[in-house]
DNA sequence: AATTACATATACAGGTCTGTATATAGATTT
DNA sequence: AAATCTATATACAGACCTGTATATGTAATT
């Protein structure tokens, strides 16, 4: 991939997330990616291609990150399960956490048929099916149900931190998730 | 009130929600409402403020129900606690339901020092602070913990639901809900 | 009947937005 | 040296946005 449609990346996803999708223009992008709107419409064919390749990107590198942890940190397949939310913990509190794309652009595009609402879902999804599979390799009967319970604790804990930063919750949804992780595990 | 002034705001909440607030013009707002810029202006002095108008009304009518039905249906202090996420989810799961104000506000609105960010971000905390006191009347030691893992499941089931209709993550979220409850209550 | 209060209708100023058109500069390849 | 590729610089069309100015209508009150 061409140097400067990664510096575009990059630059929108953080303007994106800070001061939100609609209210950043393409101008401000470029500006601060140093380049021009020429450059930026020969990489994207619009604003909403941009905007779906930023949490495409978004979304792959939070789980590849994620399961790299999880694989080099772990043995036992109930450990992953066990150790999810240190690593969000680690995610989270880290200063370049901006927040979770898909949450953000789900509330400012709620129309469900609407490409960026249904990419954004579709994400919400996937990292649920991946808490699931974890689950399921723990031996968790009710896997799909826990998956569901810890992704609203996750959901929740980053919409509290991206509405207040240091607000400390997720350090209360580790501890939740560890609740109902144990709880699972010991029916 | 003014029932057109409260129309507007009553239209206004409903195209916010279900289009996103910053996609929403006011041009819009007023032709759905059925009168003109000029009276939408008259008792709003700018779009920001009815913004922050709409969003009190919206939280003060969400908390003034919800307490209703606390107090007409529960007796002891702890069945208030245990009940909480029947009421929600008759609320989330009401045909009207369009989501939670602050939710979507904070995520349009992410500057902290934006007014709108500010007050939803108090309206969280408000809501926390609600349900902290039911926990702190059902005798519960750590209310503010407990209090700030209930409402992350409440803002990650309301957020399931904006994202996906009908995705049964409240009955999950419900769940959750109980074992943290009773787990804080036998300690 | 005249005044007052409220709402409508319409137009527009000034700004911002997306997306494109045109011309230019520099670097690499042939 | 000429051609090609990549990016820049700049301007602009067309649409949409907020907020206001002006003129008109209509109902209630005095």
């Amino acid at each position: 991939m061409s140097l400067l449609k990664n510096k575009i990346l990059v630059v929108a996803s953080d303007l994106f997330q800070t001061r939100g999708i609609n209210s950043t223009g393409v101008d401000t992008i470029v500006a601060v990616a140093g380049t021009t709107k020429m450059t930026l419409y020969k990489y994207f064919n619009s604003k909403e291609a941009l905007i779906l390749e930023v949490l495409a990107k978004g979304h792959q590198d939070f789980q590849t990150w994620l399961n790299d942890k999880l694989t080099t940190n772990t043995r036992k397949p109930s450990e992953k399960l066990q150790k999810l939310f240190d690593f969000i913990e680690e995610w989270v509190t880290s200063p370049d956490f901006r927040g979770m794309g898909f949450i953000k652009a789900s509330a400012e595009f709620p129309n469900e048929e609407n490409p960026i609402h249904q990419l954004s879902s579709e994400q919400s999804r996937q990292f649920k099916q991946y808490i699931s599979s974890l689950a399921v390799d723990a031996g968790i009967q009710d896997a799909d149900g826990l998956a569901l319970q810890l992704s609203l604790l996750f959901e929740g804990a980053v919409q509290a931190e991206q509405m207040k930063r240091g607000s400390g919750a997720i350090k209360y949804a580790k501890k939740a998730a560890k609740i109902l992780i144990d709880g699972a595990l010991t029916n």
